[in-house]
DNA sequence: GCAAAAGTGTTTGGATTACACCCATGC
DNA sequence: GCATGGGTGTAATCCAAACACTTTTGC
């Protein structure tokens, strides 16, 4: 099978990069790093490091997310991997994909000494970015809006105690199409919410009750005959 | 952002491994090389190689799909990459799972300089693998039954000439279900087939009427307002 | 004629849609 | 009271499931 001996192949590096998205404003954000050192010296770019010789591909994704943003315990899924021989103009490098979700997107990320420069970007304000990080964002963007409609992790995006209304014009952000707020709320019925019996605060209106995702009762029926998460 | 200098960083091997299903006798295979070195010689493994220093990642699947099957000009799908520091006792070795599909499992693929033995296994009937050729097959006939559902890829498994029977034993198989002739005649209305006007062929009862899937009609509704392929 | 599978129509019930209406709060 | 958005019910419509029935072939 292997017709090359690992031992007098030649070397590559690998990496993973890490697509950090938030909800702000109304709009899916992704987290974008100023780059440091060349290539790409102050180019825009998605986080990212080589892996380290015994770690595996997963924890050197959440090590990079929690030496950028001090959150641990985030949920990470594995993207697309990229390894087109140019993709990066030193050397071969291939990379995977990871993305993560964060909630509050309005928290201010210091810059650390991973990266200078940190900012929130709307995901249709993307600039110009370094290698082929465009590339990889769309397709990873592409895979979260797919994600979002079958698996729970919109709650990963929202504020831990959200509206009926932030939940709906999140899905209404990445589907781009209006939908009714009663046959919404109709279609999340199966899904498990706790109505907290709070309300909003300093708003000028009725305030909405708040709710948060029931996760113990999800997970007790995720596995039932034929229940599915779906929007 | 890469701390490490990818001059004085270690080394990696990297590698693709390829699985080619087929639907043969009303289930899904899974073509199995007999690895003839070590580590693992004898043991059953999914066809795989290190990938060469300029060859893309897609392209070195087709090399090894095109080695070990003489079929080119098929659709590669990437799955999961698996990076597991242990996975290859001799060093550290990423791999990413691409799959392929292949009409007329039945045709009998010779040994070839890449395998001395070669051999479908319904994915059913698995055995223990060479490394963590297992996990890989898993995930990866996972990915495959969800894409089945929503790409029309399944006339990518069924010959060329197909009856609608055929079609819907391939889904009854896959989601494990029995579904009901006419409603699933019913569903696949909205997808452009060809209605060849033959038949099946030495049947002891009502030949069938055989069908080719519409590609050139797939590819202009594609992108109109809401369609999308669904199963 | 009989067995076996192809192929199609109808009825029913549940889900989705469109839309209308009432409610609570700030100003 | 009015503006704003929260919250809910209903009727019409579409879709999918269940099931029955007819058709075509080999023997």
């Amino acid at each position: 099978m292997y017709k090359n001996d690992l031992n007098n192949f030649f070397s590559y590096s690998f990496s993973v990069d890490c697509v950090i998205f938030g909800f702000k404003n109304g709009e899916i954000n992704a987290l974008m790093i100023k780059r440091s050192k060349e290539p790409f010296l102050n180019h825009w770019a998605i986080p990212g490091d080589l892996v380290y010789p015994n770690e595996d591909l997963q924890d050197a994704a959440t090590r990079i997310l929690t030496e950028l943003t001090n959150i641990s315990n985030l949920h990470l899924h594995q993207a697309q991997t990229f390894g087109n021989p140019n993709r990066h103009p030193k050397g071969r490098v291939i990379t995977t994909a990871y993305f993560a979700l964060i909630r509050n997107a309005d928290f201010q990320i210091e810059a650390s000494s991973f990266a200078e420069e940190v900012k929130w970007v709307p995901i249709h304000e993307v600039p110009d970015l370094a290698f082929d990080h465009n590339l990889i964002l769309n397709s990873t963007y592409d895979l979260l809006k797919q994600k979002l409609f079958y698996e729970p992790i919109c709650f990963d995006l929202l504020p831990e105690k959200f509206t009926l209304n932030q939940m709906q014009q999140l899905f209404e952000y990445v589907n781009e199409s209006e939908m009714d707020k009663a046959n919404f709320r109709k279609k999340i019925r199966p899904i498990p919410l706790i109505a907290l019996g709070e309300k909003q605060q300093n708003v000028k209106h009725r305030p909405a009750k708040l709710f948060s995702f029931d996760s113990d009762k999800y997970l007790e029926i995720a596995g039932e005959d034929g229940y599915q998460f779906k929007i």
